[in-house]
RNA sequence: GCGCCAGUAGCUCAGUAUGGAUAGAGCAGCGGCCUUCUAAGCCGCUGGUCGCAGGUUCGAUUCCUGCCUGGCGCACCA
């Protein structure tokens, strides 16, 4: 449940309370819409009320307007001024000076800055989920960006997050892998770079199977082994994750993203054959020829039934089975009300069909697909496979790059702070935001300019922002002056749009959290960035020869500043004091 | 064959869950603004039959139906 900001709940209980005096007792009243006004209208906030009852009532929505304002103007009381009618029947509120001032008090002494608080339930967040003995590329950066940016949301709103990589360090590519390790392994490249040497003979693999068809029985011989608890393989098959996840970690940490626990497939190995051996008892599974056995869906299209294979005819279990395993385990460790997985769309019937299967099995955990599109190259799909992808770290490495170039054209000559960790900060930032700033469901093509620019609707600019900030706050220091939290003096239409729009922060992301979109907040962050700068360049602070209206100005800064500062955080962006 | 997602300005995209007033940004283009709190900035201009056709509604980019185009899925891979 989103709720609104205090003023439009507030102007909502009582459009709905005058309402209900308004239509006959057996009528129910209609849903109250109270939204920001459109730029162009003096009014702050407007509702079509009147429109929605013209049909109830029979009379004309002008009428239905007026009246309606008119019986709103003695409750409204010290909150908004007498309500105006325009248009075909909307009513107009333009909260008083005073109201205003008591919601600028109010968040400025909020430490959460108007986040709602949870109550501390937990939620399990299950993303990035790169796969063992290959390198992290520009395709990992969707689930794991957006992942971090809901986890780190959550925990803001007070759940009790945790970040699971669901790794993927089970399944038919290890035999390939054993198999080709057997074959083609360069033991000194492989101590230099373990993870680009397994990827290297895993490609291989690949291309030699499409020739010769055998290996992948041979490939297949190595997990059966493996799967059967050969030690050698075992012992290899260990090696490999613990190359891996070092690589992982390397990357993890240079993106601020942390992971409260790492259960990958193999996890889950122990409990997939009892849960195989549940689902059979209970009925739920058929079998399928050569003696495999399945979950079938309904709505079967005769050509192609719908089903998911939990048990192979080898009598292995596959990744749908370990995915019904894991719902069940985080269902009993950590009784959350909530998964969320962040997947790309291609799985979307996969999760619909696990969490069919587990609703009915009786799991009462809210579960959540948030899916991503697909990022692809100019010259189409990125794959490991095809090996066409670019590496993560050379990503980051670029950002950088870029970022310290610009630096070292725009920093002062006095700047005496860390430049390379500014240039780190700008240059991840501008990457997350560039996808945190879309869609999720939409597909991206990616492009270096596109993920690189520093201009515009783009992290720096937020950064930038949050830096100006600073820099004005600290000259104000110096000047005797300092934000009180309190005084509001309103002279400008901008430093009003300002901080209507600023009261919006915990509303927003409550929605973006729930609809598991981190562009809603990018898209606010970036509209209070660009209103405080129209706003700065419009109305002096230090310049102003009224005190109060300094302070107030000065207010208006530390409040935007505090939720920049924030609301970047939550989408795992940093900001620096200066740039 | 069945299903999912998308189609909005020259380009890249928001907005659509809960239908509301003249559909918003960025980039690109044109014109202004740095002796004045950081020009990664600000101001202005140019640019749209919201894929097409119907329907519901006082009102549709948003809801419904059909169609067109693009992407993806429907493995004893994960």
């Amino acid at each position: 449940m989103t709720s609104p900001q205090p003023a439009t709940a507030a102007l909502q209980a009582l459009v709905l309370a005058t309402i209900e005096e308004m239509i006959p007792s057996d009528a129910t009243a209609p849903n109250v819409q109270v939204d920001r006004s459109k730029a162009g209208f003096s009014s702050d906030f407007q509702t079509p009320a009147a429109l929605q009852l013209a049909k109830v009532l029979r009379r004309s929505p002008r009428d239905i307007a007026a009246d309606l304002a008119a019986k709103l103007t003695p409750r409204l009381g010290a909150l908004a001024e007498a309500p105006d009618v325009s248009g075909p029947g909307f009513i107009g509120f333009r909260l008083s000076d005073d109201a205003l001032q008591g919601y600028l008090e109010a968040l400025s002494a909020a430490e959460h800055l108007g986040l709602e608080q949870a109550g501390g339930e937990h939620i399990v967040i299950d993303y990035s989920s790169p796969n063992v003995a290959k390198r992290m590329h520009v395709g990992h950066i969707r689930s794991t960006i957006i992942g971090d940016a809901l986890a780190r949301m959550g925990r803001a709103l007070g759940y009790r997050v945790i970040a699971d990589n669901h790794i993927g360090d089970w399944g038919t590519q290890f035999g390939q892998i054993i198999y080709a390790w057997d074959h083609w392994l360069d033991p000194a490249a492989y101590d230099s770079d373990p993870v680009g040497e397994l990827q290297r003979i895993y490609i291989k693999f690949q291309t030699e199977a499409k020739e010769d068809a055998s290996l992948m029985d041979a490939a297949r011989a190595e997990l059966a082994k493996l799967q059967a608890g050969d030690e050698r393989n075992l012992a290899l098959w260990k090696q490999f994750i613990a190359a891996s996840r070092h690589v992982f970690d390397a990357v993890y940490d240079r993106l601020g993203v942390v992971f409260d626990v790492t259960n990958g497939e193999s996890h889950y190995n122990d409990m997939l054959i009892p849960l195989v051996d549940k689902m059979h008892d209970e009925g739920r599974l058929i079998a399928i020829d050569g003696g495999a056995l399945a979950v079938a869906f309904g709505d079967q299209d005769i050509e192609r039934p719908k089903r998911m294979v939990v048990r192979k005819s080898d009598g292995a279990a596959t990744y749908a089975t370990t995915d019904l395993a894991t719902v069940f385990y985080r269902e009993q460790t950590w009784a959350p009300m909530r998964c969320i997985y962040v997947t790309d769309s291609r799985q979307k019937e996969h999760f619909q069909h696990v969490f069919s299967v587990v609703r009915d099995m009786d799991v009462t955990t809210d579960l959540q697909h948030v899916m991503f599109g697909i990022m692809s190259s100019p010259e189409g799909s990125l794959s490991t496979r095809a090996g066409n992808a670019i590496p993560l770290d050379e990503l980051l490495d670029e950002a950088t790059r870029r970022a310290r170039a610009s630096l070292e054209e725009r920093l002062p000559a006095d700047f005496d702070g860390d430049k390379d960790a500014l240039a780190e900060m700008i240059g991840l930032g501008a990457v997350k935001y560039s996808d945190l700033s879309n869609n999720p469901a939409s597909n991206i093509v990616f492009s270096w300019d596109k993920m690189l620019s520093f201009e515009g609707n783009t992290a720096p600019y937020l950064q930038y922002t949050s830096a100006r900030t600073h820099s004005l706050l600290a000259k104000a220091a110096a000047a005797g002056l300092e934000p009180d939290g309190t005084t509001l003096k309103l002279a400008d239409p901008l430093e009003r749009d300002l901080l209507l729009h600023l009261m919006d922060f915990g509303p927003t992301v409550r929605a973006a959290f729930d609809q598991g979109k981190p562009n809603t907040l990018a898209s606010w962050l970036y509209d209070v960035a660009s209103k405080y700068h129209s706003w700065y360049a419009a109305c002096p602070v230090l310049r102003s020869e009224d005190r109060e209206l300094q302070i107030s100005r000065l207010n208006l800064t530390r409040l935007a500043q505090r939720m920049l500062v924030r609301g970047l955080d939550l989408l795992g962006i940093g900001a620096p004091q200066r740039m």
